[in-house]
DNA sequence: TCCGAACACTTTAGGCCGTATAGAGTTCAG
DNA sequence: CTGAACTCTATACGGCCTAAAGTGTTCGGA
């Protein structure tokens, strides 16, 4: 379902990620237009949001506007550019500034837990290659915050820009562990105790030896040792929330030292 | 094109799995079946290899094989089910054993370099969810083989496990963004330098503003400073090797001063 | 020896998808 | 008032996964 950015006409897609599309519509003939490209840009994240990125259909958004799929192709080139503009729009959800009083450490931290809760709250966002980014005002606003943080650092440039990738990389893995195990419970309607019951009997059937031939992993099932904190959320996604913040400390420990020891660069 | 683990009967897909799928073959009627799940799983990964996962049908599967999609529904369950078979299937070529004299540290970074040759060498393996787990031999295997590394470190089992998923977060991250980036350049034909230029040149009419916009991101372009070590290799690949070595480097810093400061755990 | 059940495989079909194309109906400039 | 421009619908094509039905082969047992 991996979503690659619009690769058709540069010109017209940039227009409509910049708002600059056709500034000049009503003096022309032929009907009004009932819809907008934000209500359809809206509709489609609403969408996206409540079912996933494999529920998201131009059928789909245009049922729900009272239109036909093809109604949208005055709007929008096709679906690659609404994903697009769809991206671009929820990132405006981020915050741009950030307290950096209390240091870069902290803000960072601040940062790192909103584009967390961001992820998971639009996890499609999670679902679109970042190979050839969208170029949109709100990514690349999301991204200068995101810089204007760092480079409290006093990292070079260079570094500074590996080491963005590399907390971006961290977070949208975290975040896609959570959102893919939610996204399995509700497309299966069973849940991950249930699903894990399941597979684990069979497991036993099927593989005998297990613990003579997986004995660290053995060992580390046996040590487990995980608290319940909160009987209301699953366990997997406690454990991930131990492991974001885990990660997060381990990465801004690595800067740390980093700055003290700067590399060869 | 997020593939996520098959949901039909346990019992069938673990048992093709773990390979104890009807060891009786040959001793009933009907035809011998001419092919096996085997081939075919051999087959589908040569076409998810060479042309990613969206190319990846029953029809095109079957079609190399010489058969209709369909026949293939008397050796495999469903795609889904495929899709596992492929997954752990490959997880095999995966080294077992590490030189662990040399200290940890040398150890996870040979590992995590084979990681990132593994997910390039079958990028489809990045979009393969990881929400609930395929549950094979192999990928046991090798999660068994980065356990015994990391237990090196001798951090408690809790922390060992969330260490191995933010160097699993960071690994995939890193090599998702050149999969993605030369699946986009196979896909469409467009090199990313004749890309970025198309799209440049238009952000420039669309957003003149764009220094005072973002001042820091200009600045950073500004700065650049990235050499060319080998034109034959596309820059963006050598920048993200990059990347990946210094992402590699802060985490494990990260982890040698959680080994000196133990956290609240 | 021959039948019927089990099986491999094909054909067809149904319900999704994105979108090309053609046409119907509306609105404006001249 | 006309014709062009425009919005939106209907239809259709080619793709996907796979359910269901049909064809022909192969075997165990009578």
């Amino acid at each position: 379902m991996t979503v690659y950015a619009a690769q058709g006409d540069p010109k017209r897609s940039m227009s409509l990620l910049w708002g600059r599309d056709a500034p000049d519509r009503g003096r022309r003939p032929g009907p009004k237009q009932g819809l907008s490209v934000d209500l359809i840009v809206e509709t489609a994240i609403s969408i996206a949001d409540a079912d996933g990125m494999a529920a998201l259909s131009m059928r789909a958004v245009g049922e729900r506007l009272g239109r036909t799929a093809m109604a949208l192709y005055t709007y929008v080139p096709g679906k690659d550019e609404l994903v697009d503009l769809m991206y671009d729009r929820v990132q405006a959800e981020l915050p741009a500034e950030y307290e950096l009083r209390d240091g870069w450490r902290a803000a960072v931290t601040a940062r790192a837990h909103d584009m967390w809760e961001f992820h998971l709250r639009h996890p499609w966002t999670l679902q679109v290659s970042q190979a050839r980014p969208v170029l949109g005002p709100c990514e690349y606003a999301a991204f200068e915050t995101s810089l204007r943080i760092l480079r409290e650092t006093g990292l070079p440039a260079p570094m500074l820009r590996r080491t963005i990738s590399v907390l971006y990389h961290f977070v949208r893995g975290a975040a896609q562990t959570v959102a893919e195990v939610r996204q399995a419970a509700a497309a299966t309607g069973v849940s991950d105790e249930e699903w894990w019951y399941a597979r684990s009997a069979v497991l036993e059937e099927v593989a005998p030896d297990f613990a003579s031939r997986y004995p660290t992993l053995t060992w580390m099932e046996g040590e487990g040792g995980f608290q319940m904190e909160d009987e209301t959320v699953p366990y997997l996604e406690q454990e991930a929330l131990e492991t974001f913040a885990t990660g997060l400390t381990v990465i801004l420990d690595g800067i740390e030292t980093a700055l003290r020891e700067p590399g060869p660069a």
